[in-house]
DNA sequence: GAGGGTTCCGTGAATTCCCATTGAAACCCA
DNA sequence: TGGGTTTCAATGGGAATTCACGGAACCCTC
């Protein structure tokens, strides 16, 4: 049973761009980056995406050959397509993971982000997410909890999963 | 047949934040891990929630993928299914359980339940969940005596639980 | 040889691991 | 039923490890 990622994480970057990857995180990208390393380091993709996406979405090699094959699914020539693959592969890159759990943000994705010392990680689905803290309080952290909020103290969210089909 | 969680225990924390889960919840936990542990501990998932929540929330890893594969079947892009994913994988984090028994609650949670040396656990159908013990009596323990008490002493509550459909 | 990027090494703090102690509950046997 | 024994749960302390982070050395390019 694989784990995946879970929780959050809020990190320091150095001058030179150097972010600690949350210590939970890295055994998934690890466990995500399937080919033999022999002296190679794990590796896994960053999807910053064009100029309105205001966070990187960070995928395992195994997960991102799972967007890139249903990418090739959509219908050929679409708008759609067109957009994803703009997404997901012209504006994407390969991430080694450096043996003391470090990546280095490149100065062009900090200023994207507008990142200055603090960086935030959360997870989601099958990746994980990279946020400048002040952005992901404004614009995420704040709708979650809103809505929570609006459906009163008792609203319990498992209520609205649907069951799970019996087998 | 699986026994699940059943009851309640107030434990207590000491400075290094470790504390002992209850007797009865260990083999639950250990059931619920099913991967093959060599050498890994059995773990289990927090639930801490976003900043309204007052609780944790404990599943055992295999309820804990039954309630991701719900989340999975909610309409994509639903406010609902964002505030789940946010509360179910932004904040939450694996648990490992300790050989003797004991966890480290992270000082981040001890600070957002308020807990400084006493923690309450109380069985919640496929979970319990974990108050500062204060919390959980003005908010929860009065709740259902109150219900109780206002049908009469001689009410039977399993007298509203629908029968079961035959098989 | 200047600059930027990368690799290597060092350090303090926090976390995890391991062992020990206490106390209560369960067990066993007369 | 009583008393002694064993087991298990809860808790505590210190050693060892990991983590986050910083700086120096190195290398490649221009």
């Amino acid at each position: 049973m694989e784990l995946g990622f879970l929780g959050n994480e809020t990190q320091g970057i150095d001058g030179k761009g150097r972010v600690s990857i949350p210590a939970d995180f890295r055994p998934v990208i690890v466990a995500g980056d399937q080919r033999d390393l022999k002296g190679e380091r794990p590796t896994f993709v960053l999807v910053y995406g064009t100029a309105s996406q205001n966070h990187i979405k960070c995928y395992t090699l195994r997960d991102f050959a799972a967007i890139k094959a249903r990418i090739a699914l959509m219908p050929d020539g679409s708008p759609a397509k067109r957009a994803a693959t703009a997404l997901y592969q012209g504006h994407a890159q390969f991430m080694p993971l450096g043996d003391d759990g470090r990546i280095v943000l490149p100065a062009k994705l900090r200023a994207k982000l507008g990142i200055e010392d603090k960086i935030f990680f959360i997870a989601d689905n099958d990746h994980f997410k990279m946020w400048k803290p002040e952005t992901f309080e404004a614009s995420e952290a704040g709708a979650a909890d809103a809505y929570l909020a609006q459906m009163g103290p008792d609203f319990d969210i498992t209520s609205l999963m649907p069951p799970l089909p019996t087998p």
